[in-house]
DNA sequence: AGCACGCCGACT
DNA sequence: GTCGGCGTGCTC
């Protein structure tokens, strides 16, 4: 037997599937993880099987161990990593690793070798230690600790002595890949009698046994119960029970217990009930969910328009016909009243899967999916890879949302993963947003997804009044401050009528910084090539790149002059609107005020309670709220997020604009936006604030069609690496030329120093490539490990993305 | 990447 | 002589 073996040691350049013999006496099948030699030294390394088969095997080695009783992967999953493999450039291993919970990796137990020292110099007074080096000497030197444990069952000291032995160096402790996560178990008491037995038994007892017939009386109810919660409810303890099991009157039994972060019980509810519009895309949506080959559709619609209600049913539809379904949300849209609002319907049967959760609770949860014990999974990217048997229906919302990229390797889009998954699962993949990405707007209108519109607000409320207000006309007119006029009108006017307005500040990072007056010096981070920021919390400069901070002085350090704080941040807003309405509470959101002690919820919940006037914040106040004593939202600087150096720019700023401007006036009142900005008649704000989707997407597919991006064409980006900046730049250079002796070269941008050059010390180069195709794909896979093996390049690490968000 | 092998210079 | 510098090549 050989097993074909995806291994953690082989790096991209050198990746493939290695064959290794099977030993007769292991197990082994595919998609369990083994633990194998490589390479000249037979360093140790885990693995996951690909695929077992007969053959040859002389030459081969042989696999160590089997680290799985039942496979971790099904096939579906070991073909998705060939995907992701291929479509993201990583290695089989880490892709395959991507799809399992951290919790069945980590937690190694310790394995204990012979030390430094030899055992003869051991103190013969230590009769224990010297049994210990006896015994692993006789095992060639190597023991776990498991099996030592079992060896010496009764002994206390085990433990301290071989603490005291590793540090003396006659043992050595290494990690080895067993793992330390046992499925956390409990014991269950059934009743194994007749009640009439049970009676007979305390009968002969007298009346000299009261916690066993305490115990016997609750499992007459029960049948079966834990032996813990036996005990709580009885008072009996371990020993009635076990004296109980003696006497045949119960059976004892281990079953694994799941520990969920889910309310144990949630009130039902019935399905809402759907309007027209609703009802007309779920029944197109249930028609493409029936036939032979299902595909993908596109729900498009605004913000309150009911789209969640339509995911329930469908849902509900796919439990019906006995298969499961996967319900994707970006990271921010993942709150408590979406998953309390699934389990009124689907109550026990939702898993939820997200990267907040404890390594236990994600394996946990990942346990009672793969059991089929939850059939319908909601979380956020990584909940993609849930093992869920055979999905119906595969809900991706908020489609056009960037946290569903990963920019760490496998550098996957779940998006796309979810279509891969629908394919080979038969199951239709529903994509939902109020302002679709232009990839897939244009796949909907080409008629490769179906579409879906949902164009009414579910309440029926107007769509607020939208203005924009020139910032240059602000300038002039002399108020330089981040509150325009109107927007301070504005303000004023909801705040005297009693309602509550939101200020959004559009770009992470957006923030203030320290600059000297006479100088005109900036702190910069002495380990990336970007300016310090300044936080008002703890009087410190923070660099966002790399964590470096320092205490912020008054003097400037180069010419000592006087320091002043400018730029545009939520602290800065806040403070402003506190100089304007003194008597006005203001809360404020962001990065620096949502911590674990004051979370994203605490301080919406505030502002909804305690009705306070104002709520500044970041990006996390765009997503999800439904206030509905809002009436006033305002985009603090539209630019910060136009300007950026990114062909999806506008994009971006259209659907978090529309967003936005979409929290106002949800309830009984007219809603009213303002959009501050320095160039009121660009196209894509005025558009938002329209609220004309149709209008933005036919303008930017034209404007991506005339430059090949996507969707017509993908674009890699590929990053260079360096400590030495010159490294970086001429390894750039070199794959560029490596590219470019071959015939049908695609087009080539770069090298171009990435948009931050220095990060934490390291130098950071692009290249960027515009194309399409498979064959190209594989070319640059081929370029790529052709750069990492070839010796000029040492010192340079490369890497390859497809249309990144970064 | 990580490890062994091998070929050269410095030093007991 | 032999210990250790790093350049070269391979990884089932």
């Amino acid at each position: 037997m050989l097993a074909q073996v995806a291994v953690a040691a082989a790096v991209y350049a050198i990746d493939k599937p290695y064959s290794y013999r099977v030993p007769s006496n292991l197990k082994v099948l595919p998609g369990m993880r083994v633990s194998a030699p490589f390479g000249a030294g037979n360093r140790r390394t885990e693995g996951i099987v690909l695929e077992v088969s007969d053959g040859e095997t002389d030459g081969l080695k042989d696999i160590e161990a089997v680290l799985d009783e039942t496979p971790v992967l099904s096939v579906s999953f070991l073909r998705l990593a060939a995907f992701l493999r291929e479509r993201y450039f990583c290695t089989y291993f880490d892709a395959a690793k991507a799809m399992l919970p951290a919790g069945l990796w980590f937690g190694a137990t310790d394995e204990l070798s012979l030390g430094k020292k030899p055992a003869a110099a051991l103190p013969e007074k230590e009769a224990l230690a010297g049994s210990i080096l006896t015994i692993i000497a006789e095992r060639g030197g190597r023991i776990s600790y498991p099996e030592l444990k079992q060896l010496f069952p009764a002994e206390e000291n085990l433990a301290k002595t071989l603490q005291s032995l590793c540090k003396r160096q006659f043992l050595a402790a290494d990690v080895t890949f067993s793992k330390k996560l046992r499925d956390k178990s409990e014991q269950i008491a059934t009743l194994a009698v007749s009640q009439e037995e049970a009676q007979a038994y305390l009968q002969s007892k007298g009346r000299r046994a009261p916690q066993q017939a305490a115990v016997l009386e609750l499992l007459t109810q029960l049948g079966s119960a834990s032996t813990k919660e036996l005990s709580y409810f009885t008072g009996a303890d371990m020993a009635s029970i076990r004296r109980l099991f003696k006497a045949g009157m119960v059976t004892l039994s281990v079953r694994p217990v799941f520990e969920t972060p889910l309310p144990d019980y949630v009130e039902p509810a019935p399905m809402p009930v759907l309007n027209d519009a609703q009802k007309n895309a779920y029944e197109g949506l249930c028609a493409m969910a029936s036939r032979e080959k299902p595909g993908a559709a596109l729900l498009y619609g605004v913000t309150g328009s009911g789209k969640t209600a339509v995911y329930l049913h469908l849902i509900a539809r796919a439990l019906e016909s006995g298969k499961t379904a996967l319900y994707l949300v970006p990271e921010i849209a993942l709150t408590p009243q979406l998953i309390e609002r699934l389990m009124r319907h689907f109550g026990r049967d939702v898993a939820v899967l997200h990267s907040s959760l404890r390594v236990r609770e994600r394996y946990d949860e990942w346990r009672r999916i793969r059991e089929g014990k939850a059939r319908v999974v909601i979380g956020t990217r990584s909940a993609v890879f849930a093992p869920l048997e055979s999905p119906g229906v595969i809900i991706v919302d908020e489609e056009q949302e960037h946290s569903y990229k990963s920019e760490q390797t496998p550098r996957y889009h779940a998006r796309e993963v979810a279509l891969w998954l629908g394919l080979h699962h038969r199951a239709l993949v529903v994509l939902g947003s109020a302002t679709p990405s232009v990839e897939s707007m244009y796949q909907a209108e080409r008629g490769v997804y179906g579409l879906f519109r949902l164009a009414d607000r579910y309440n029926g409320s107007d769509l607020p009044r939208v203005d924009v207000v020139d910032l240059k006309e602000e300038l002039r007119r002399g108020n330089a401050t981040a509150i325009s006029k109107p927007l301070q009108d504005a303000l004023a006017e909801a705040m005297a009528a009693g309602h509550q307005s939101i200020l959004f500040l559009n770009r992470r990072g957006a923030g203030q910084y320290v600059v000297c007056v006479d100088c005109g010096d900036v702190p910069q981070c002495p380990r990336c090539s970007v300016s310090l920021t300044y936080h008002a919390a703890n009087h410190r400069l923070l660099c966002h790149y790399c964590g470096y901070s320092q205490p912020t002085r008054a003097q400037c350090p180069v010419c000592g002059g006087h320091r002043k704080v400018v730029g545009t941040g939520t602290q800065k807003v806040e403070l402003e609107l506190q100089a304007l309405f003194p008597d006005a509470e203001i809360l404020r959101m962001d990065a620096d005020t949502v911590s674990a002690a004051n979370s994203h919820e605490d301080i919406l919940r505030r502002f909804r309670e305690e009705k306070i006037p104002i709520l500044v914040g970041t990006q996390m106040v765009t997503k999800g709220l439904d206030f509905a004593n809002v009436t006033l939202v305002g985009v603090v600087d539209a630019d910060l997020s136009l300007y950026v150096n990114s062909f999806r720019a506008a994009e971006t700023t259209f659907s978090l604009i529309t967003q936005v401007v979409g929290r106002a006036g949800r309830g009984a009142y007219q809603g009213r936006a303002i959009i501050q900005t320095m160039t009121p008649r660009h196209a894509v704000l005025t558009l938002a604030a329209q609220q004309d989707y149709d209008r933005f997407y036919a303008l930017e597919i034209e404007l991506r069609r005339l430059h090949g991006l996507p969707p017509f064409r993908d674009l890699y980006t590929l990053t260079f690496v360096s400590q030495l900046e010159s490294r970086a730049l001429s390894g750039a250079a070199r794959f560029r030329d490596l590219l470019a002796v071959q015939p049908e070269r695609p087009e080539i941008l770069g090298p171009s120093p990435a948009p931050v050059v220095k990060v934490n010390n390291a130098y950071r180069y692009r290249l960027e490539i515009l194309g399409s195709g498979k064959q190209l794909r594989q070319r640059l896979a081929a370029c790529l490990k052709e750069f990492l093996r070839n010796k000029e390049n040492r010192g340079v690490t490369a890497y390859l993305d497809i249309n990144s968000y970064e």
